[in-house]
RNA sequence: GACCCCUUCGUCUAGUGGCCUAGGACAUCGCCCUUUCACGGCGAAAACACGGGUUCGAGUCCCGUAGGGGUCACCA
């Protein structure tokens, strides 16, 4: 049999950082098991679907390299389907309508509440003889639920679990405007697209029990389950909004690469012994549902970073280059010419290991495109300048004209001489010539530094920190 | 409130009855490296929620308590 899994999330909004990690969770699970991953917009919500949100979903996905197979179904376009399915249900006696009002229903749950039952409808038109319908007056159709008895569901993640059958309401499965309900549009869906396991947030786990009534009611082979836990905030509640970034297109305008992300969402909930950092391939090949926790996890930013510098390191690829100059350009309005896309080269194994986020590593590499003017806005660095250090790139500055091997070989040689004639500590020339030509207390090795920006470069930069005043 | 789920360092986790004096990672602290900032290396501090069982032996199994989370729509 051919796994196939789905992902179905409604377009009410950017694709969430939650919803990703089920969308990985059921893609790794597919790919693993070279089965289909199918993604099914769930749009039936008209008043809160909107087309942007879908644009975001495709384009978060993308951006995340989740694939899915075949074209994206939208389930607004299947609703006939699932009225069919609910009217042929009514017509085999495993569902029947109710004219109750929605005040009516109020009322019935305010009942229970103050009761202590469990709230739900009270089955009073489960059993009433069709005669005494209203006429002209909507109804909506009821799904008939087992009354005593219990039903269990065999989770891959949560294992056996069991619930009273008289905890399930009699659910609506169709509108009074004739409209399904999600209850019944998931199941149908699910079952038309051959989908057979079913990966998703454990905030569903009491949906499954209504759903899986449904299959029997239906008389279609049940699907394989597995209830993920939910990711939570820094303090333990629910992930939401005041958490910070809850997209993905926000972490990504962060800095963030799509590898880091996804080895970051993977490991919230699920493990491999010790690893931590796992890339896409060995995760598909590693992946299985019995190696996912139970708990929820709190979302830890920290990590996040960490990992993301991890991939920058690592990564040094085309990619990360780009992402720095797309950086540069919106963050700083820096246009890279050739020249300076060759420096940003040279400079991104060193600058890498000085960032988190590409935003960070953009940042330390504006001095590679813009000459830092004088006097600097950084002030530690113009202090170094003003007290002595122009004196010292003074004493300096003919022997570094001199060179012509410009590599950091001669570089090293030369200024080290020059440090120890003049008997100065090699930090008291590092520094200088730091802030002369990067502006800054903080930059890669002064050497590097000076290779990377070239010699005409170099010495401009150097003689124009040596003539202000 | 009812039902369901969960509980190992601050955080993510390893652990499937003896290999646990509980391991790794992030974060924190210290030392080393050093031209700055980093990276890197070495080291430290830091956890089995609590109470009962079962067992020769429990972080691992069972029960209870506490705490946390989720669900209870003509939303998905």
């Amino acid at each position: 049999m051919t796994v196939v899994t789905r992902f179905p999330p409604s377009p009410t909004g950017s694709l969430h950082i939650g919803s990703a990690r089920t969308a990985l969770f059921n893609w790794l699970y597919a790919r693993h098991h070279a089965g289909q991953f199918i993604l099914r917009i769930e749009d039936t919500d008209r008043k809160r679907s909107t087309k942007e949100a879908v644009e975001s979903i495709f384009d978060g996905l993308t951006w995340l390299g989740l694939d899915w197979d075949g074209d994206a179904t939208f389930q607004s376009q299947k609703i006939e389907r699932h009225a069919a399915v609910a009217l042929d249900l009514l017509d085999r006696g495993m569902a029947y309508k109710c004219y109750c009002t929605p005040e009516e229903l109020e009322a019935m749950r305010a009942k229970a509440r103050a009761e202590g039952k469990p709230v739900f409808y009270d089955r009073r038109w489960r059993d009433r003889n069709p005669d005494d319908a209203p006429q002209d007056i909507p109804f909506v159709v009821r799904i008939k639920m087992p009354l005593d008895g219990e039903t269990t569901i065999q989770d891959q993640v949560q294992g056996d679990v069991t619930i009273a059958n008289e905890q399930l309401d009699d659910f609506i499965i169709l509108r009074a405007d004739g409209t399904p309900t999600y209850m019944l549009s998931v199941v149908v869906d699910d079952h038309d697209g051959g989908v057979n396991h079913v990966i998703r947030g454990d905030d569903h786990l009491n949906n499954a029990f209504r759903q899986l009534q449904l299959y029997r009611a239906a008389g279609w082979s049940i699907p394989e389950y597995a209830h993920i836990p939910l990711i939570h905030g820094a303090d333990g509640q629910k992930l939401s909004k005041r958490h910070g970034a809850t997209s993905v297109q926000e972490y990504r305008r962060e800095g963030f690469l799509p590898e880091a992300l996804l080895n970051y969402l993977l490991r919230l909930g699920w493990s491999h012994g010790d690893d931590e950092v796992i890339s896409t391939d060995q995760a598909v090949s590693w992946f299985d549902l019995d190696t996912v926790g139970r708990a929820p996890a709190r979302f830890d930013l920290e990590k996040l970073e960490s990992l993301n510098a991890h991939y920058l390191r690592e990564g040094g690829s085309q990619t990360v280059i780009d992402g720095v100059i797309a950086c540069l350009r919106e963050k700083h309005g820096i246009i890279v010419d050739t020249t300076g896309r060759q420096r940003i080269e040279l400079a991104l194994p060193h600058l890498a290991q000085r960032a988190k986020t590409l935003i960070e590593l953009s940042a330390t590499a504006v001095f590679l495109i813009q000459a830092p003017s004088f006097p600097l806005v950084e002030r530690k660095a113009q202090k170094i300048l003003v007290n002595g250090g122009i004196e010292v790139l003074r004493n300096i500055q003919d022997s570094l004209v001199e060179i012509n091997a410009w590599n950091p070989d001669t570089l090293e040689a030369t200024l080290r001489a020059r440090a120890e004639e003049l008997e100065l500590g090699f930090g008291k020339i590092a520094q200088p010539l730091r802030a002369a030509l990067c502006g800054s207390t903080a930059s890669p090795g002064i050497f590097d530094v000076l290779v990377i920006l070239d010699r005409d470069e170099s010495l401009a930069r150097l003689q124009r920190a040596v003539e202000q005043e």
